[in-house]
DNA sequence: GTCTATATGGCGATAGAC
DNA sequence: GTCTATCGCCATATAGAC
């Protein structure tokens, strides 16, 4: 049928995307990883280019409201930025198309696509944080610390491949929990933990 | 003459392989950039992954030596993280090229290039400043200390594109000693700047 | 909706003259 | 060391049958 087979292109093109970036994928490598020709292919999208922007799309949609029940439940601010710092870690540790789709889309930096991001799928969840981060005491760079949150975790995550062969690292260093009880760590008490608990 | 125009072809290379990533780029667009035939970029280099390799050599090589001054100095050690992120800050905002490069790289996250690069280029840098850091009382996690100092300076930068279009910005966050500022304040007391000094 | 076949053009890489 | 000319292949995209 029409709408299973568009789908099951769409998310093998995420994954190839996210693999190889959008100049690296064919049209034909697409067809031959879904089982189809490549007109097949061209049936559902009208070119590359809208392919990938639908893949985008869909590999995005997945994840824009997985922060909700972050945001709703009953919970302090402390507890609300702990429970997002350790979703966050989660999520981009454990969809790693969406995670590298995200940085690619950074790489491009194309300002309408960021317009449309920052839109339809991060203001909601960072206006949130910053009301948390507000709650907790900070009264003036709201949104330079909610960024840095999210850069923390987001570029301690990717840049993984490069700290594991640098020295000290272990193997915890990659695991969910550590990650983020590490990053709450910092955020709380600053480098120096002693100093300031 | 020979070394000349083979480094113009690298410094040519080095940008666009940054811009649109190593599929996108073309022998004959490289070629047409340098004002050459393909057949003589052919003569330098024997093909075109041979040709990527060296740009980011070249590229990162650069790059390699920007901070031993910051080490070198007679400065505390509070001093010298100081000046580690306002030079880190410095160079990713500065070197647009060299800052791409390397996040195609950790994409690609190729285990072979991780490990020259790890060695090469971020080894003795990432050791010095674990050691900074543990001159200023942290003494059990120091590389995930230092890999923090790096992630938040770099992903900050990195996400500029899109935080751009998230609520609250300011144009001031661009610029290079407020992110450097910003970042120490996190780094020594935390997200709430007036509970811990 | 999916196929086979094909048009059209750009790609990496090479041959051989100068 | 650089050129022009070219090889063989793969790319995006389309035409038309079923």
């Amino acid at each position: 049928m029409s709408v299973d087979s568009k789908e099951y292109i769409l998310q093998t093109a995420v994954t190839l995307f996210s693999k190889q970036g959008f100049a690296a994928v064919s049209m034909r490598g697409l067809a031959n990883s879904v089982g189809m020709s490549v007109a097949a292919v061209y049936h559902h999208f009208p070119n590359k280019q809208a392919l990938y922007l639908e893949a985008v799309h869909f590999a995005f949609a997945k994840q824009a409201s997985a922060f909700d029940e972050v945001w709703q439940a009953q919970l302090t601010a402390d507890e609300k930025l702990s429970r997002f710092v350790h979703c966050l870690a989660q999520v981009l540790t454990t969809d790693v198309d969406f995670r590298r789709l995200m940085q690619r889309e950074l790489l491009d930096a194309d300002d309408e696509r960021m317009q449309l991001l920052a839109k339809e799928v991060f203001q909601e969840q960072f206006s949130h944080l910053m009301a948390v981060i507000e709650q907790m005491g900070e009264s003036r760079q709201i949104h330079f610390s909610a960024l840095s949150v999210i850069a923390l975790v987001c570029d301690i995550i990717q840049m993984q491949p490069l700290s594991r062969h640098l020295p000290g690292w272990r193997a915890e260093h990659e695991e969910v929990d550590f990650i983020a009880g590490q990053v709450l760590n910092l955020l709380m008490n600053g480098i120096k933990s002693k100093g300031c608990q």
